[in-house]
Order: structure tokens, then C-alpha cells, then sequence
DNA sequence: GGGAAATTGATG
DNA sequence: ATCAATTTCCCC
């Protein structure tokens, strides 16, 4: 080996799939330099062309492979897809959840804007020189018009498997793959600019000037101006302008087009309004330079927005970029019409509601600093907001924050961590933190802000617990509606005001089962019971979605005695029609709320009085401003306690705040009346006080003295596959990995391996193993442990690791 | 995740 | 025996 030989300039690239590892390639001489960390680049994988990310420069390679060259250059080295924090960040995340490093980065950014690879034939020189007859002939002449490669799917005519093994045979083509154009892209359209100055004499007949004089000399000094625009200004302007252009007076070109996220609605601007003690209190302290994190504790209708938008307002006259998460937003449209009429259009916003398009151009405009300010929900906490200052968490409590599948990212912490790494402030907005957040502020890494007052002047809704073991429902139609709550619905309802009952269960019945044998009918791929939905005459699995009719009689015994049991919001719509004829009743669920659209209309007709009762799922309890409702109704407090779960008094503690919120925001006072069997649980007495602080006091304990987080760090790994012995032996192999590693020593606990509650989803069995530390590097030991001994072609079975978890289904 | 090789299986 | 369907195996 001479030593002379220059050195390999390689690059460490992360592709989209699930490998926890990047790959390294080489540099062609002319790319050296221009390939940038964060950067997309193309390359030849395993068979086909992928785009990847550059993750790292000149890293030493593995000594026994023989590299690949990058194929092709995506982005411009000044303007990679990823800046620098940003990539660390991702390279941290992908690392802390134990995702796929490649997987986290294309989730980051806009989708649909990497081109792939698809089969396809190129032409070899003896095949561009080939004569071949017929219309495998006209097949090759095609692919050598297309510049000698193309699609499979596209060749022109189509050849068949035959022809192709032919072709391939005679070495007149190789098998490549060929780039399909990105599905989404930037829009451009028709402009035109004029490139000589405009004729001062009228050169028309009669000494008038020509029309298309009159189209140039508008469009001298206007830049690139739409082809459309001219249209619009002069009727009949195409061949005008044609003429132009062939006179070589007027320039085309193609220019950007924004794709209008905000369906061409205008919204006026307004007025700050002023801000009370406690806002003014909270928006100084927000206010500064560096990382700081605060918890901004306020009830529905204490105008956090209003900190929020003049916190963002402090952030951009510093210079300085701000980032709002919000949980849904196409479910919170006022929101954004807030920020709008406060900040204008210069806002980024990224909603699930806006094609795939809509969202690059956002994206584009935040990366190109044309705006500072972007709002969305989960994934926009990677938007690329120029030199950000404040990321806003609005609602931090909501469990959309994390991810479910893919990367299983918690928004709100990695918002924490973001803000951390670029020094910015970060400010988590709620009425009801989770326990993670109260220990945060306990511990001092969070302030909290509070903020006490309803700037509406309204006060806080009274609670009252209604215990169903003394208020008996009367045996009628409607037998989860107790006394009191009925008269409270009749006054309501009398007064002229609107009522929302809450209850956490779709369908009309939770199932249906035999009298005479005691069948439940079950999902055939879920081991759950089927939903009946009366609505549309079918039987539903809430977890897979598939659907059945229902049998005429028991599957299991024959009899003609199948009954539907317990009850959803369906359900409690119809008995609430018999109990209260002359009311009008709205529903709220996943069942009739399928599109945006249709929230807004419902939110439209009750804010307009045309309903009086609302029945809803937690749909409801999303923040929704609805200034008519007194009462709220909740039917069953206690439905969400026996929850196998650690967290089910705090999500029954957070829904039912959040309910409760919705009660009384005007001039009227509201109360709410909580049915439960178990009234003397912790959860419902905090909130007939309104005491978050005195849930915490009994909560967090507890929590401490079961080892659970937030005192402990916890992940879930769960083992699922369609062979149960299969999935069990693996699971209990992980299970023996982890105590061999140390589990159940040094503060770190297994629980598990076992069937998880959800023992069957979709024909895969499941089990699953918790495990909880006291330290983060103990529970980073366990589970390298637990991945080093999955095995690397598991076949049929998958195993999932959820950091963090917040499910335990 | 996915393309192609390797292996299984269904069929006259 | 043959081919299609399914499973397995690598990816710099």
C-alpha cells in the first residue's frame, strides 16, 4: 500500500428505513465539500435508489465494505434540509426513543417532498445501437428518447414479463431504478416581465396606442408579474401577450405561487386588549434571552392566549422566531383566527386540514425567513423557525402530544429539550398539568405562572358529586340519568340555556351479548367486544375498526335472545329525546364529527342556541368555547378509573376539569354534576374543589411510593405477533435479557413479561414488558440489553420499545 | 422498507 | 417437475 494515496471523502448517510444505523458513502471529486450534514442526497441502497441524509462528514467507514458514490446532490450546501441544531436534535431523539435514525429525519421534515426509486430498464450501448423490430423496438426507441432510462410502468408501448426477460437476456437493458418525481413540490406558475421599455408613440391605427403598448408600458418596472394577473387587468390579454413575448418585449418565466393555507378566509385584524395583574405578570417573565421553561397554570377562559400572543409579539421585536404547538389544530380553527388577527398573515401555520403541498410551501417560507412564527400541532415542533425564541405548548396536557406509532415522541418534552438546545424560552400552557409538569415545577426546572382570574369575569363552576348508589335512575329509558341531573337538565332547559353531557363511549351499547348464554359478541381479529352503533345497524371493533352485522340470533347457543348492554353516546341521545321532546339534542364523537367541516358546523349551531343538549365524548372537552352552557353533565366519573394504568386518576382528574371548564363562561354562573359510584376518590374531590394542587398532594406520592414515573423513567416494550407461543417465548427471552442486565436491582424494577390488556389487536397476539428506573442510564442498560437480545430477523414477530410511554394498552 | 433470491407449496 | 406464492435476507 503507497501512503500517497489522497484521502476518501466519505459521508454518513441515514435512509428511511427501520435500521438503527446510517451507512457510508463516497464522494464523487466534484461533490466534495458541497455535501453538508442535514443535507438529502441519493443513493443506491439495497438495490434501489433511496434519498438519505447526510448525518456526518468524513467519518471513518467500516474497513471491510466497499463504498458506493453518492449518487446526487438534493440540497444546496448553503441550505440543507436540516440546519445544524435542528439535526442534532433529531440525532439526540432518534437516539433517546431508539427509533430509526433515518425514520425520525424524513418525519421532520414536509412529506412527499423525496423523490424515490421505482423499477425500471436502462438502456446498455448495445442497446441503444440495437435495430430491433416490432414493438419491443419501439419500447427501446422510447427509453432512448427518455435520455436511455425509464420507469418500467411508463415504457411506451408497455412490455410484458416475457419481453423484458428478453430484453434483459440479449443485454440490450438492465434492471435500474429510476427516480419518480417528488409528490410534492414547489407550485409555479406562468409570469411575464418586460424586458425592453415600452414605445412612446401610439403605434395603433388613428394614432392610438396598441393594446398589447398598452399591456407592456402597465407591466415596465413591475418585475415578474402572473400571467394571470395580466389577464385579470386586461380581458383577452393572452394573445396580446403572446405577441409581446415573440417581439422579444416581454420575458416568460416560472414563479413561485403560495398554495393559500388559509382557503382564501380573511380575518380582520384587532386590538390587544389589556392585560390583567396576572397576564402581565407572566408575559415579563416570559420575556428575556436564554433557555427558560414556565408553566402558565390558568383555567379555560384565564387568557392564556393573550400571554401567548404578546409573548410571541416580545420574541419577534427581539428579532427572534416563536413556535406554537397546539394539540389538533384542525380541531381548534379560533385559535388561529386569533393569531391571525393579531399577528397577520406572517404566520407559518401547519395543519393536518392543508394538502401536502400547502405544507411544504409553510415550510418553505419559515426556512426562507419569510415568516417567524409558525403554529400546528405535534409535528410542527420541527418546523424550521429562524432563530427561535419561545415555543409555546398550548394545552401541555393533552395526550395527542405523543406520538402513538413511528417515532414515539412526546411533543411537549422534546419542545422542552428543543428549547433547551437553542436557548429559547419554552411555555407550557394548562388547567391541568400533568403530574410530570407538577414535579418539574416542584423541583424547580419549570416556573410556574399563574394565572387566576377569568378575565371575562365569570367565575368557576360549582361541582357536585351525584353518588348513584343514593340517587338510584329511575328503571326507565333512560337509566343512567339520576334525579338530580334530570331536574338540572329540565331547569337548564327551562332557563332558555344549553347543556353538554359527557360520556366516554361511542356507539349506542358497549356490546351486545346472549341472555340465554352469556355470549359477548367479540371482534374476530380483537380480543374485545363489539361496539353496536344503531345508527348504521352494525356492530363495530373500536380498536380495528372492522365492521359485522349483527347475527339474528347467538353464534354460541342458537337462542333468539341477543341484547345490547351498557351505553354510548348514541344511546343517551335517544333517551334524552324521550325524556326532553321538545329540546333539540346534538352529538359530539368520532361517529358524525368525521371531517373538520362538520365540527365547525356543529360548533356553529351551538354557539348560534340551536342546540340545547350536547352528548360527546371527550370531543367536547377540547377547549371548545361554548358561552350558552350552564350545565354540564358528567354520566360516569368512575368509567376511566379501572383503567389498567397508572395514570388513570390523573387522566380521569384532567378530562373531567376539562369538562367542567366548559361550564358557565359568561355572565351566568354553571355547575356541574359528576354521577359516579365511588365518590370518595381523590380524583373527584379535587375537583369539587377546583384544588389541582391538592391532586398533586395525593397523587404524587403514590406515584413515589409505586415506583412510577414521574419518579421513575419508564419504557414499555411490547412483543406482538400472529404465533402466540412465538411471541410469549420471545417475550420471556427479552424478560430473562433484562434481569440478567441487572432489572430489579439499583432501582431499576420488570414488570412483565405478560399479556397486555389488549391481548389480541388485529389477529396479533401481544405482551408486553414495563420497566421503570430510577436513573436514565439504568434504564438505557436494560433496554440495550433487551434490543441486543432481539433477534435481527424476528420473521413474523415485532417488538416495539416506547420510551416514555403514556399507553399501556 | 423493499427488491430479489431462496424456499415452500399447489397442481396436473 | 414447474411455477407462483411466500419467506428470508441484505442493504455502505
Amino acid at each position: 500500500m503507497s501512503g500517497s494515496e489522497a484521502p476518501l471523502h466519505t459521508v454518513e448517510v441515514a435512509v428511511p428505513v427501520p435500521l438503527r444505523q446510517a451507512f457510508h458513502y463516497r464522494l464523487r471529486p466534484g461533490d466534495v465539500g458541497r455535501a453538508v450534514p442535514g443535507a438529502r442526497v441519493l443513493v443506491q441502497f439495497a438495490r434501489r435508489a433511496l434519498v438519505g441524509y447526510v448525518v456526518a462528514v468524513d467519518t471513518p467507514a467500516p474497513p471491510d465494505v466497499k463504498l458506493a458514490a453518492v449518487r446526487e446532490l438534493l440540497d444546496p450546501p448553503d441550505a440543507p434540509t436540516f440546519d445544524g441544531p435542528l439535526l442534532r436534535l433529531l440525532l439526540w431523539m432518534a437516539d433517546y426513543y431508539r427509533a430509526p435514525v433515518g425514520e425520525v429525519l424524513r418525519a421532520a421534515h414536509p412529506a412527499g417532498i423525496n423523490a424515490k426509486g421505482v423499477p425500471g430498464l436502462a438502456l446498455t450501448a448495445a442497446g441503444r445501437a440495437a435495430h430491433e423490430p416490432g414493438a419491443t423496438g419501439q419500447s427501446l426507441a422510447w427509453l432512448a428518447r427518455q435520455g436511455g432510462e425509464g420507469p418500467l410502468e411508463a415504457i411506451e408501448p408497455p412490455l410484458n414479463a416475457g419481453q423484458v426477460t428478453r430484453l434483459l437476456d440479449a443485454g440490450l437493458v438492465v434492471r435500474a431504478s429510476v427516480l419518480a418525481a417528488p409528490r410534492v413540490d414547489v407550485r409555479t406558475e406562468r409570469a411575464v416581465r418586460a424586458v425592453a421599455p415600452a414605445p412612446v408613440e401610439p403605434r395603433g391605427p388613428g394614432g392610438r396606442p396598441l393594446k398589447r403598448d398598452e399591456i407592456h408600458a402597465w407591466l415596465v418596472g413591475k418585475g415578474a408579474v402572473l400571467a394571470s394577473e395580466v389577464r385579470e387587468a386586461f380581458p383577452n390579454a393572452t394573445g396580446h401577450l403572446k405577441q409581446l413575448i415573440d417581439e422579444g418585449a416581454v420575458a416568460e418565466e416560472a414563479v413561485e405561487v403560495l398554495r393559500d393555507p388559509f382557503f382564501g378566509e380573511p380575518v380582520a385584524r384587532d386590538t390587544p386588549p389589556a392585560l390583567n395583574a396576572g397576564q402581565q405578570r407572566a408575559v415579563a417573565a416570559i420575556a428575556g434571552d436564554g433557555f427558560k421553561a414556565f408553566l402558565l397554570h390558568g383555567v379555560t377562559g384565564s387568557g392564556k392566549t393573550e400571554v401567548y400572543l404578546h409573548a410571541i409579539e416580545r420574541a419577534l421585536a427581539a428579532g427572534r422566531g416563536a413556535l406554537v404547538l397546539v394539540p389538533e389544530i384542525a380541531l381548534t380553527p379560533q385559535l388561529v383566527r386569533r393569531f391571525r388577527a393579531r399577528l397577520g398573515d406572517a404566520i407559518a401555520v401547519l395543519h393536518s386540514g392543508l394538502s401536502d403541498g400547502a405544507r411544504f410551501d409553510q415550510w418553505r417560507r419559515l426556512k426562507r425567513g419569510e415568516v417567524r412564527v409558525a403554529i400546528g400541532a405535534r409535528s410542527a415542533l420541527f418546523a424550521p423557525v429562524p432563530d427561535l425564541g419561545l415555543i409555546v405548548v398550548d394545552e401541555a396536557h393533552d395526550g395527542s402530544y405523543k406520538q402513538g406509532e413511528g417515532v414515539r415522541y412526546h411533543a411537549r418534552d422534546m419542545a422542552l429539550v428543543r428549547g433547551l438546545r437553542q436557548g429559547a424560552r419554552v411555555v407550557l400552557g394548562t388547567a391541568t398539568p400533568s403530574l410530570e409538569t407538577e414535579l418539574n415545577v416542584q423541583r424547580g426546572k419549570l416556573a410556574r405562572l399563574a394565572l387566576t382570574e377569568r378575565p371575562t369575569g365569570a367565575t368557576l363552576p360549582t361541582v357536585h358529586i351525584v353518588d348513584l348508589r343514593v340517587h338510584r335512575p329511575p328503571e326507565d329509558d333512560a337509566p343512567f340519568l339520576s334525579r338530580p341531573l334530570r331536574d338540572a337538565l329540565a331547569e337548564t332547559l327551562a332557563k332558555g340555556e344549553q347543556a353538554i353531557l359527557f360520556l366516554n363511549k361511542r356507539g349506542y351499547a358497549s356490546a351486545v351479548h346472549c341472555e340465554g348464554c352469556g355470549f359477548v359478541l367479540e371482534c374476530d381479529a380483537c380480543d374485545v367486544a363489539m361496539t353496536w352503533h344503531a345508527r348504521r345497524q352494525h356492530l363495530r371493533c373500536h380498536y380495528c375498526d372492522r365492521i359485522r352485522p349483527r347475527p339474528p340470533a347467538c353464534p354460541s347457543c342458537g337462542a333468539d335472545r341477543l341484547a345490547p348492554v351498557g351505553r354510548g353516546t348514541e344511546k343517551v341521545e335517544d333517551a334524552l329525546r324521550g325524556l326532553f321532546p321538545q329540546a333539540r339534542i346534538g352529538r359530539m364523537d368520532r361517529d358524525v364529527i368525521t371531517t373538520t367541516r362538520a365540527l365547525r358546523t356543529l360548533l356553529t349551531q351551538i354557539r348560534k342556541r340551536e342546540i340545547d343538549i350536547l352528548v360527546g365524548t371527550q370531543m367536547v372537552t377540547k377547549g371548545h368555547d361554548f358561552p350558552g352552557v350552564t350545565l354540564v353533565g358528567v354520566l360516569a366519573a368512575d368509567a376511566g378509573l379501572n383503567f389498567p394504568d397508572f395514570r388513570a386518576a390523573e387522566r380521569t382528574f384532567q378530562l373531567l376539569t376539562q369538562v367542567a371548564g366548559r361550564a358557565g363562561r359568561a355572565d351566568k354562573p354553571g355547575r356541574v354534576l359528576v354521577q359516579t359510584y365511588d365518590p370518595a376518590v381523590p380524583a373527584l374531590e379535587a375537583l369539587v374543589d377546583h384544588d389541582h394542587a391538592r391532586f398533586a398532594t395525593v397523587e404524587l406520592p403514590r406515584r413515589q411510593l409505586m415506583g412510577y414515573p414521574p419518579f421513575t423513567y419508564a419504557a414499555q416494550v411490547r412483543v406482538d405477533g400472529k404465533n402466540a407461543r412465538a411471541v410469549e417465548a420471545l417475550a420471556k427471552r427479552l424478560g430473562h435479557a433484562a434481569a440478567r442486565a441487572g432489572a430489579n436491582t439499583g432501582g431499576t424494577r420488570l414488570q412483565g413479561p405478560a399479556p397486555l390488556p389488549l391481548a389480541v389487536l388485529r389477529d396479533r397476539v401481544r405482551w408486553g414488558l414495563l420497566l421503570t428506573a430510577e436513573r436514565r442510564d439504568r434504564l438505557r442498560t436494560l433496554l440495550d440489553a433487551i434490543e441486543a437480545a432481539t433477534p435481527e430477523r424476528p420473521g413474523d414477530l415485532r417488538v416495539v420499545v416506547d420510551v416514555d410511554p403514556q399507553d399501556f394498552l
